[in-house]
DNA sequence: CGCAAGATTTTTGTATACAATAATATTGAC
DNA sequence: GTCAATATTATTGTATACAAAAATCTTGCG
């Protein structure tokens, strides 16, 4: 694995912003988490330049790096963003695409329905991000992909909470056969629309339910 | 301006790394780099740091970071991704610019059309800029817009070298207002479509171009 | 009591010190 | 002379030290 102390604490730190364990706002202690972690300032604080580039905090400098918790609009924007990423992939990837990949999506996407079956949420999601990250990799741009994984990574609380809608799965796997099949027929405009909605009806379905806790 | 010596230092390095004056692969020495710079070797590492999360350099543990030109297969997928990237947002600028933001398309336009008369290629270039970052801010997305942002600062000195190209600039004038059309009338598709195409020529003018250089 | 000027404490940013690992040079056996 | 084992040097990663800036507290004036 890692083998600068400097890169595990990011990880574990990463994880800790993903679990809420911060608020928006809070400024990160670099002598508080050096003894947390019983190391020095200096390896905590390569690590909070990597959340600093990786968006999940800001640096104001001589005055600290403070956690960035994306509020409802920047998490609608984020949902935005990653339609169009994925769409972008759908369309490469209907041409690209060998008999291989799409044999291996077919599979995930089977996985997909048995976890339904056997009502395992957790099985499900995780099923899911394969068949995503399979559209990603049959993009046959390492670039295009990587930017998605990104995206997918600090999306992924998020995503989670709204397959909790009644009906949200089974909705969730209608599209991915509709996906399936414009990807089986090449064609690059019908895959690019259907992921795009498959996404965006995600990030509507969260703002619903941002919606109606706020009330 | 920057406060932290650290921060000005990580400019200076990207800006060396655009120019050219690192080879590929080539390890970016610490102490040499903080005798270059008057510094101790801390604010180098943090430098450094940033380089990597931008992709421009590589970190493997206990060996050093290594400079990391784009290949012309990543050239290409950049090149892709940017014009997926403007698809997207031209897209939802087609819905969403506001008459003034039109008006504002229209001026910088037309400032393009003057730095051709004035056979002005830098200015042209820097004007071309301006107009594709109001259709960023356009999409009215402030993560998609900074994407972008990111993706055309790292492809500029490539994008530059295309318009070398015999009759690309009258050319990329006239795909500019196929694309003014599309956004003043809301059409989404034909807005996504133009400016995906815009981009994604420049990519293959680029890999024609070294293609003939490698010959 | 409010508040501004100055003193004190925290905290960041950079420099230096040191330990551990990787790279290189040296030596010796064959 | 070649190669492996060891010794030496270089380089990274972490700890500590210190200076400068920011935040906080104190004090004195109105």
């Amino acid at each position: 694995m890692d083998i600068r102390r400097a890169d595990q604490i990011a990880n574990t730190l990463e994880q800790l912003v993903f679990s809420g364990e911060f608020q928006d706002g809070e400024r990160l202690d670099e002598l508080k988490l050096a003894e947390q972690f019983h190391v020095s300032r200096t390896p905590i604080r390569e690590a909070l330049q990597v959340l600093v580039s990786s968006g999940m905090a800001e640096q104001i400098p001589r005055r600290g790096v403070f956690i960035r918790q994306p509020g409802p609009v920047e998490l609608m924007e984020m949902f935005e963003t990653m339609a169009e990423l994925e769409a972008a992939c759908g369309r490469l990837a209907a041409t690209r695409m060998s008999d291989k990949d799409l044999a291996s999506l077919v599979n995930a996407n089977d996985r997909c329905q048995q976890a339904i079956q056997d009502t395992d949420h957790d099985r499900y999601y995780t099923e899911n991000e394969t068949f995503h990250q399979i559209i990603y990799r049959g993009a046959a741009n390492t670039f295009l992909a990587s930017q998605a994984l990104q995206l997918q990574n600090r999306l992924r609380a998020y995503r989670r909470i709204q397959l909790r809608f009644r009906g949200r799965m089974n909705q969730s796997m209608e599209e991915h056969s509709q996906i399936l099949c414009a990807l089986t027929d090449g064609d690059a405009d019908v895959a690019a629309q259907t992921l795009r909605g498959h996404v965006a009806v995600q990030g509507e379905k969260f703002h619903q339910l941002i919606a109606s806790l706020n009330r």
